[in-house]
DNA sequence: GCGGCTATTTACAACGTTAGATACAACGTT
DNA sequence: AACGTTGTATCTAACGTTGTAAATAGCCGC
């Protein structure tokens, strides 16, 4: 222990945590022996003493996959602000998984949680007993009794939709709807999607299924569109997502046909990867950094025990129009 | 305390942690005990007994880059084999914030730290005084007595240019080198460049510089190299990685420029964007499981005390040739 | 039926920190 | 000169766990 400046523990203790009182000779030879002798508080038993960690944990299906990449580095700088640190649990969207983490595994290690679902059912957070202070991300999971951030999703997807509309597209179609119960994003983007065709007096062109929302599902879900529909192929696709987005314009591409001449294209996330392809994907964005921050923010108010009823908040987004949706 | 069950703290201590010689009926009742009371053992406590935590860092400059985003993936899936949990911390490739990362600021909450540096010195690294096992990731710096893995980047890049001479291409330029010391990767990548262009007894058509490896960068890059160049525009264009050649292709097609046809393109890294890029992306693929994996079993080395001299492991990488250089 | 063995359980101490109470000294006031 | 006040430093206990040593009980062979 650092007494070699001839001082008690607790003064040691006192100087790192700047206590005023402390004599300013004192101080700096406290601080001289700390340097000296390079100690370092130990975090453990600091955590042990004072009942938390300053770390919480953000539990997402994949960093691999861009939207949450994206959004995983937002969430680690609203928290650093806070001092906090952030460790990453992925659970690869597996429903097992997502239980083991909304179970407390990490119990008295993280001081909060932040998880965006994707299997996790309504049961599955009614029965959750552990007591980590909570905030989801992402779709709303049957009433849970948990802080939730979002974007309005139904009217986002509607927009998205519009402005398919609007550029005079009348054979639209959707690729991303899910059939499991699993697919609460899915579901409301579908629900979107068909509340604006229905103000515009059209009726859906096709709504294509995916497993999951990769760039492998666009692609193929694409093909079927282009061959499997006995109405011809489509005049503009709303993809629930970026990646599918990508992967249906690499579809589209391969085989000549010209987006957006033949057939527009619009995505959901904007990705830094839509930004830069060709032609520029047109996307719905979601202010991730309000997400991020929101969420953190949240967090806060939990873990200080101010939180009162749990709040669902709802996070901005805007339409941005890029070439794949320019006429 | 769950000595509902009728039995010492130590009994549980015993249960929870496996040990043998707990009669069954004891054991039962513990458990009884510890479901009913939903007892977690505290982590912190048990980390400051046992002067570990279950915990490493991962360094990195930034999850959205996609190519760190795919490393983490992997290796938090590599820690989790071993049962450790993964912190990222975010550096930003700022010089001040990896310093701050490698001086131990996580100090007695880590195990170990997996390090992927960008501006770091080797002078950082020898003035380094905290002694928490580290390991790096990407290229060596300086002569550091730290564990090590990469891939072998002069090797790779010399295949990638080979690749571009085969082709029969003769105005080859390269877009990614960097002026300041922080470059090391690109730097080794030149060099690269540079052996296979002197083999094949040509001279470098152009080569450009960038300040970071963005896809902004690389279609910056590409955009001065069509129209900058006395000598005309490039006929193969080697970028040091996928985000650059994703920026420069995006520069290509918005001209009119056919992608292989008039310019080949290669990148450098495999990321999952160049693959759905249309032309898709010809690249380098350096064996990122295999990284990840080899950079957490030296930690495990390091952290049971049997690691001897530091390694430098060097990791696989393969050409994957897509339609950026199909003739 | 006693000594020595094994199986099971417990007592104690320690990990390194910090909140709160306490001790001490110097000072100005009455 | 006795008093409270203030600033500085120390003392004590506690956070929850686990390694070690020790206690207890049952069992065997002689």
């Amino acid at each position: 222990m650092a007494e070699r400046a001839g001082v008690s523990i607790k003064t040691v203790s006192n100087v790192v945590n700047g206590y005023p009182h402390v004599s300013p000779e004192t101080r700096l030879r406290v601080e001289a022996a700390i340097a000296e002798l390079r100690y370092r508080p130990n975090l453990s038993a600091r955590n042990l003493r004072q009942g938390r960690s300053g770390v919480i944990a953000l539990a997402l299906p994949d960093l691999a996959i861009p939207y949450f990449a994206e959004l995983a580095t937002r969430v680690i700088a609203a928290a650093d602000q806070r001092g906090w640190t952030v460790l990453i649990d992925q659970t690869q969207g597996d429903r097992a998984k997502e239980r083991l983490v909304v179970s407390g595994i990490r119990a008295h290690l993280i001081d909060g949680l932040l998880f965006s679902p994707l299997a996790l059912t309504g049961g599955d957070l009614a029965a959750r007993v552990d007591s980590t202070p909570m905030v989801l991300l992402g779709e709303r999971v049957g009433r849970s009794p948990y802080d939730h951030v979002a974007v309005d999703n139904v009217a986002a997807a509607e927009e998205a939709t519009a402005h398919l509309v609007q550029l005079g597209r009348r054979r639209i179609a959707a690729i991303g709807a899910q059939k499991a119960a699993a697919g609460v994003t899915a579901r409301l983007r579908l629900r979107g999607f068909r509340h604006a065709l229905a103000k515009a007096g059209l009726t859906e062109h096709a709504v294509a299924h995916v497993a999951a929302f990769h760039r492998a599902d666009g692609a193929t879900a694409m093909a079927g569109l282009l061959t499997g529909s006995p109405a011809g192929p489509p005049d503009a696709v709303f993809c629930f997502n970026d990646t599918l987005a990508l992967g249906a314009l690499r579809t589209l591409l391969a085989r000549g046909i010209r987006v957006p001449d033949d057939i527009a294209l619009i995505g959901f996330d904007d990705i830094e990867d839509g930004r830069y392809a060709t032609p520029a994907l047109t996307t719905v964005a979601p202010d991730k950094s309000q997400i991020a921050d929101v969420a953190v923010d949240l967090l806060a108010s939990r873990l200080s025990g101010t939180a009162a009823q749990p709040k669902e908040l709802v996070a901005g987004h805007r339409l941005i129009v890029r070439e794949s949706t320019l006429h």
